[in-house]
DNA sequence: GCGGTGTACGACATGTTGTCGTATGTTCAC
DNA sequence: GTGAACATACGACAACATGTCGTACACCGC
């Protein structure tokens, strides 16, 4: 289940669906170009498109102005993308990039707590 | 510093200077090519040399035969990679990937211990 | 000098992305 | 019904990155 890549533009698109469940197209444009020309109502439809192809995208197509909807929730996308990148650079684990992240200090205590939280209660769950 | 992105061919000749240190490039091309053929090692130049133009590989040229050398290891490329992706999608923040690969269990046992070792040795090194 | 090997780099095919234009509905006011 | 306004569908194109190859040139041993 490697997830296809966003491109800028199309990630774009996808953070107003992810701010806003249900969208029309013009919504989206308005909030990506906000001095909205014709033109670029067709550059989102065309965005849109290739999301729904990817499968980044369901369109509602029961009413005459379509309604788009995330499939795939930013998170979801987010570490699917983390998962791939594992699979590309250390083998399949996690663990060397957060080694190297911690080690270095590039990473803030108040987010080592947090990832400790996450450990903690899955282990609080039972896996 | 976000580090740029390395393609597949790129990725392929990194991961050769990642396991041998210091490596003409006919010894990468051997790697990558076993059937090589003239031409190849023309491709693996050209990649070298667009390598160095990023910043991921360092040339020796002291000798005529050019030993090749990454500058950057790859937990440091992956964790950057990783932090890009962070900076992009979660306003810069890892533990929300996290949170979703532990609880859809996308991510190992050991793994987690694994995980759990890090943050504990970094609470003892007392930041 | 010549062959062999190496580097430098121009050139090109291909794929992706962002953009726009245009053709073709659909709706609504009148 | 007609036209204006707005949607969708999609072809086309420029720009860019990437992988590949070919060619030009330098160096060295003989």
């Amino acid at each position: 289940m490697t997830s296809p890549h966003l491109a800028n533009a199309e990630l774009a698109v996808m953070e107003v669906l992810w701010d806003e469940d249900r969208v029309t197209a013009r919504a989206i444009r308005d909030r990506l170009y906000p001095d909205a020309t014709k033109a670029q109502h067709g550059t989102v439809q065309r965005l849109l498109q290739r999301l729904e192809d990817k499968g980044f995208v369901k369109r509602d197509r029961s009413l005459p102005v379509h309604l788009f909807e995330a499939v795939i929730s930013r998170e979801s996308y987010a570490s699917g993308q983390l998962e791939s990148l594992a699979d590309k650079l250390t083998g399949g684990s996690i663990a060397p990039l957060l080694t190297h992240l911690v080690e270095n200090d590039r990473i803030s205590e108040r987010e080592i707590e947090s990832l400790r939280r996450i450990l903690e209660k899955k282990r609080e769950a039972g896996s």
